[in-house]
DNA sequence: TAAGTGATCTCT
DNA sequence: GAGATCACTTAA
């Protein structure tokens, strides 16, 4: 049992939708070959008021993705060098987005977008089969006690509160 | 442990 | 236009 995760997944909290995430199947195709990873470990950022977000500080050109639809690819370069990719959450004009930290054998976000050759090509498309981009149930259902929340990675100057929160799950 | 790397944002 | 800042990785 296949089924491509739509609007009404990630229209939903932000949080929620983090953990749901872990064990669906991420697809990528490229021309007529398809490869996947199940994913291991997310983290979310939710809202403007999440000092962690790059919503925080407001709407710019770069993070409008997240202001965006739900089920949307939010796609940016950190540190010159690395591709992040994030799934956009919540309803239009609410600030949401999940990164993708893990997949499959792949451990950090960087990695996980390199090995799905995903570059800004992505950012603001529809995560769908036309696209080349996808996330996929494939039944495969992770325990809650298979799953850790932890704090988010890098996130220091969002001050002690927000960068200690647990918004970062990871399969175990 | 620290350097590499470049888009983006915030000042002038 | 210049300078600081980064949701990271790799090699040592």
């Amino acid at each position: 049992m296949k089924t491509i995760l739509q609007e009404p997944f990630f229209n939903c909290s932000t949080l929620k939708v983090a953990e749901e995430l872990l064990g669906k199947v991420i697809v990528r195709r490229i021309g007529s070959r398809e490869i996947s990873f199940p994913i291991t470990e997310v983290e979310a950022y939710d809202g403007h008021a999440d000092k962690a977000s790059h919503a925080s500080k407001g709407k710019t050109l770069r993070n409008a993705p997240m202001f965006g639809e739900a089920g949307f690819w939010y796609v940016y370069l950190v540190y010159g060098m690395h591709w992040m990719l994030n799934i956009v959450t919540g309803s239009r004009g609410y600030p949401a987005a999940v990164l993708i930290r893990g997949a499959g054998d792949m451990n950090g976000p960087g990695r996980a977008a390199k090995a799905l050759n995903v570059t800004k090509r992505f950012n603001n498309r529809p995560a769908n089969r036309a696209t080349g981009l996808w996330i996929e149930d494939r039944g495969v259902v992770v325990k809650k006690s298979d799953i850790k929340r932890l704090p988010r990675v890098g996130v220091d100057y969002a001050g002690p509160v927000w960068a200690k929160r647990k918004y970062r799950f990871v399969v175990v």
